[in-house]
DNA sequence: CTGCGTTATGCTCAGCCATGCCTAACGCTC
DNA sequence: GAGCGTTAGGCATGGCTGAGCATAACGCAG
């Protein structure tokens, strides 16, 4: 033990995560928002994931996950073509970031003032 | 797939987890600050662990994981003795206790109120 | 009809983390 | 000194999750 792994030469930091679960299984979170935007961004799955740093079957896991758990169609998808296909957000999956964007922000705000007043950034 | 376990019966929750970190290791979290109240509050690890459900041993793991982290003793022990051994805080860990709560406090609150706006308790 | 890039999905494997089991030391009581 | 309950920590294991690999279908361009 005791790998000394945890250096004191960095700062603290504050961290946050919020979602919204049903039956103890996540439905919606701030990182499934993030990749949802980032398909809508890029009108492309497979781009949205590479932006986004994680492996497509990952994103695509997590995008029919929420769509099960949501109970919605989140994806207009279409495959072939000339650009090889497509992925755009349904109007549902728009409003639900938006919801979600609604009771998620500022918290992350609030919660480094409050931390730099208490910690004032050391410990 | 489609293990249906996702039935649409229970309602929606908000949910969030607060905590900070150093170099991407956990210092202090809300379920950690939890167990050292329910230390400070029984006088015992042992009973604390089993307060929480949760095994002693993960329970002696996340206090040395955090001692370790936040670089301060948090726990005066005695083993030994008529009641077999005992566990008390150190005032540094209740001083952090203290501030974590200060900058997490509200905000689940804030977050069951915007939920409720945003998705009315249902979907 | 061949090639390309994307959607869509199954399968396997490795790594991580929680849990559980075991042992030792401690110090009071009887 | 035997027993008890607690602190302290090593070690094995099992389950879950993410990551990687493989494949098929699709539809337009050339």
């Amino acid at each position: 033990m005791h790998d000394e792994a945890s250096r004191h030469d960095e700062p603290l930091m504050i961290r946050s995560k919020i979602w919204i679960e049903r039956n103890d299984v996540v439905v919606l979170s701030d990182w499934r928002v993030e990749l949802l935007e980032a398909i809508d961004a890029h009108g492309s799955l497979r781009r949205a994931a590479e932006h986004l740093d994680v492996p497509y079957r990952t994103a695509w896991d997590r995008v029919k996950a929420t769509e099960a758990a949501l109970g919605i169609r989140l994806l207009e998808t279409a495959s072939g073509g000339a650009d090889g296909g497509s992925s755009h957000l349904t109007p549902q999956a728009r409003e639900a970031c938006r919801r979600f964007r609604r009771v998620s922000s500022g918290v992350q705000e609030v919660l480094a003032r409050r931390f730099q007043t208490e910690f004032h950034g050391s410990e």
